[in-house]
DNA sequence: TAGTATCCATACAAAAATGTATGGACGTAT
DNA sequence: ATACGTCCATACATTTTTGTATGGATACTA
């Protein structure tokens, strides 16, 4: 019972991807009876039906569905290992993967990316935003900014410091409803919080005042968009305080109420060797740190 | 610039594992004009030489080198997607395979899984024992028993217990050298310990006694071998209280010197659906906690 | 309801990958 | 030194894979 060919979990990504034989054989620069036997083979191989024709479509089955998330997986293995091999000559050039929250690509990396462009033009970026951590497991990128510590041995991490967390409103917000002078008025005032997101929930349950998640009248787990609410004056939310020092018109509001979240800056040890990934890191790790001396007052600043 | 057929990948992990064309084209059961015009197809690929020759076989280069963590990720996750597609009929049969530390796959596990075999004969058992993290998140295996917390959101986890360690010594040993009354004594004894590995040398260093690496007159990274140190009466070790306790020639010697790792068995949360692993990891489970138990005096015993 | 645009299946032709056979190079053993 | 084994490269034959062309089925639209 031989391994069926690697490439065979290739056309299977993208008939699930697209949903028909021709659309997945287009994405491929193939036709779609090579796509066909693809799948007919891989079937064969496997002993299963991966999908059931319906009308408007192929229609996946539970096992192909089962079987999406381990071949995304080998993709993701593909694409780090081509992104690896394209780094080998010691050349500085070719394309870096990073991974990082949404506030932080957003709010923190564009300038420290465009100064490392400055120094390194030859160097391609893709940044890929998300909070989940999975992804410099299955290795979907080269390094990662993460407030997470990376308890893995197989990673190369930097500590960047603890980033502190506040509770902000807009200036505008404040004036309307007046600002929360301890954490009982909080009740009556809007606030913006996380929602579903696992780690962010375990996070606010071991806060010294936990806040139910009902008690947010704006739930969302894509941080960026709890900073646009704030911004938009609708109510009380968490904010990075190296963010909100930026700006004039957010305000903090019951200051004893804070957090710091250790950051670090992590890579797979696999590319240390790798110039290229080893640049950018100490650029990120160079530029991070000068963001967490931004949210402190800095007396040594002139 | 399209990725290169993944499939050349699975040739060169086989030449660099045989360290020839031949032997690799023997491992795949290709032919050795074929091995050949992989490599040679991967290198004007990836632009890059792979190997050079050389008397007495092919020598890979840095780029070979560097390039082969990658790849053997990549089988990793190949390897994965075969054993779970194996297990998608919802037929409990086929093969799991489990990591865990040499200890525990020596001393705790084999009659947890004669008992499981006893239920699912069906299901066929691969064990890697290695003291090293990294194999699940490559997906090296689909269940691994850790004493390490699963930071991994992508994990499912079970939590164990602390299994507990103490300092053991057998009793020849002690009749000839007595037993040490404190800390201080220990520097006339023949002391096994750890010898490079990171995670144990951190934790050494954590401890509220440090021990220095050069104070050990034996060093292993297998903590097996430290077991069998002991049990051959060459001197004092760590050694888990649970496995002590069966052998009544092993003593325990200063008992305050104790240290609680606590354990999970852990398995992605891809395989959750795959009744299979469901089983093992199951049964896993039950065998570890009542294991945990024997190292406790248990009252409610009869 | 006929027209159009998808989709997939099939038959046949072209292209690509693999295998076979052989020769030369190198190292080792007798 | 010569015979043997193992290695890789090359030329040629074969098999396998892919592409092209076409037909039937289904859905949407005018």
């Amino acid at each position: 019972m031989a391994d069926p060919d690697w490439g065979l979990y290739r056309s299977f990504l993208a008939v699930m991807a697209q949903g028909s034989l021709s659309a997945a054989a287009r994405e491929l620069g193939l036709t779609q009876p090579t796509i066909g036997r693809h799948m007919d083979e891989l079937q064969h191989h496997l002993n299963v039906v991966l999908f059931t024709r319906s009308s408007g479509g192929l229609q996946p089955t539970d096992a192909a569905l089962n079987l999406l998330p381990h071949a995304e997986t080998l993709k993701a293995a593909a694409d780090m290992l081509s992104r690896a091999a394209s780094g080998l000559g010691d050349d500085v050039r070719g394309t870096v993967r990073i991974t990082a929250s949404d506030v932080i690509g957003v709010e923190v990396l564009p300038p420290i990316l465009t100064s490392l462009r400055n120094d390194h033009p030859d160097i391609e970026i893709e940044l890929a935003l998300s909070n989940r951590m999975e992804d410099l497991l299955r290795r979907d990128a080269d390094i990662a900014i993460r407030m997470v510590p990376p308890s893995q041995d197989a990673l190369v991490a930097k500590h960047i410091g603890a980033i502190d967390l506040g509770m902000y409103a807009h200036h505008d917000y404040l004036a309307q409803n007046g600002a929360p002078e301890d954490f009982e008025d909080l009740a009556d005032h809007a606030l913006i919080g996380v929602d579903r997101d696992a780690r962010d929930l375990r996070l606010l349950h071991s806060l010294p005042w936990p806040l139910a998640k009902h008690r947010f009248s704006f739930r969302s787990d894509q941080h960026l968009s709890h900073l646009a609410m704030i911004r938009a004056g609708y109510g009380i939310g968490m904010c990075q305080v190296g963010v909100a020092l930026r700006e004039p018109a957010l305000q903090r509001v019951l200051p004893e109420f804070s957090l710091a979240l250790d950051s670090w800056v992590t890579m797979h040890e696999d590319l240390r060797n790798n110039l290229r990934c080893r640049t950018v890191f100490d650029a990120l790790v160079r530029g991070m740190k000068t963001y967490w001396r931004t949210q402190k007052p800095d007396p040594q600043l002139a």
